[in-house]
DNA sequence: AGCACA
């Protein structure tokens, strides 16, 4: 469901003038069809992806306090986005919002979670055979194993066992499926996996057969994937001068209009 | 080759 302010400033919204194609020439949005006391209450919103949806944008903003429309201009090159709000400290407080510092994408950490004791897993000798693996198509290393090549057979217990006495072991996830089962097995850091990575490439497990286990960088890193996405703010009296700049990377460009 | 957790 829509915002209560959505309709209602749809009409004027669409009244206005279509903004101009640059970054250049700000467009005078900021004259809502409702009394105001000449407060900015429109916050620019540029570097969105090309094929940005009004949708999206409005569901980024939608929980911000005070927010009551938002729409997008595709005129130019790039889309820019434009967001009202109810009053000029709640468009304030919405680019604060953005201005936190990036929460850094912690797998499995993200929230509170009740620690629970689990039994230990009996611990496995490391293994003594090790059969050749053909490795061609590896990932970027990472924090976390991709292990394939276990076999239907493969008792979780010796995995377990296995993986988690290997130094800087986190915690792994086992999937099983119909004919085979891979697991994912996420350490302190990279340089554990990594030796983990070397180590235990092609190792025999009894459970698992004569083959050796395969073990690879996961396909998506999540770890990167997270902490390279930064939200970049850009703070301008007047549209497009930078007066204040955080973060390296640009997913969003907010500033105030005037 | 089989690739999750948010």
């Amino acid at each position: 469901m829509a915002g209560p302010g959505i309709h209602h400033f749809h009409q004027p919204w669409a009244q206005l003038p279509p903004p101009p194609p640059s970054i250049s020439t700000p467009p005078s949005i900021a004259v809502p069809a409702r009394p105001t006391n000449d407060e900015v209450r429109t916050i620019f919103i540029a570097g969105l992806p090309a094929d940005v949806k009004e949708r999206e944008l409005h569901n980024l903003l939608r929980w911000l306090p005070g927010f009551e429309a938002s729409q997008i201009n595709s005129k130019g090159d790039l889309p820019m986005g434009f967001a009202l709000f109810s009053t000029a400290q709640h468009a304030m407080a919405a680019k604060t919002a953005y201005m936190a510092p990036p929460v850094l994408y912690a797998p499995y950490g993200g929230y509170p979670v009740t620690q629970v004791a689990l039994p230990t897993p009996a611990p496995v000798p490391p293994p003594t055979v090790y059969a050749p693996v053909q490795n061609t198509k590896d990932n970027p290393p990472c924090n976390t194993l991709f292990v394939g090549n276990l076999g239907e057979s493969v008792i979780e217990e010796e995995l377990r066992g296995l993986f988690s006495l290997q130094p800087g072991y986190k915690q792994m996830k086992i999937l099983r499926h119909e004919r085979n089962t891979v697991c994912f097995i996420e350490f302190d850091d990279v340089a554990s996996a990594t030796s983990v990575h070397i180590n235990l490439q092609g190792a025999v497990l009894p459970s698992a057969g004569r083959t050796g286990i395969r073990i690879q960088y996961p396909f998506v890193n999540f770890i990167d994937t997270y902490t390279h996405t930064y939200i970049q703010i850009i703070f301008g009296e007047v549209l497009g001068q930078k007066i204040e700049q955080w973060s390296q990377q640009a997913l969003l460009r907010i500033s105030l209009t005037g």
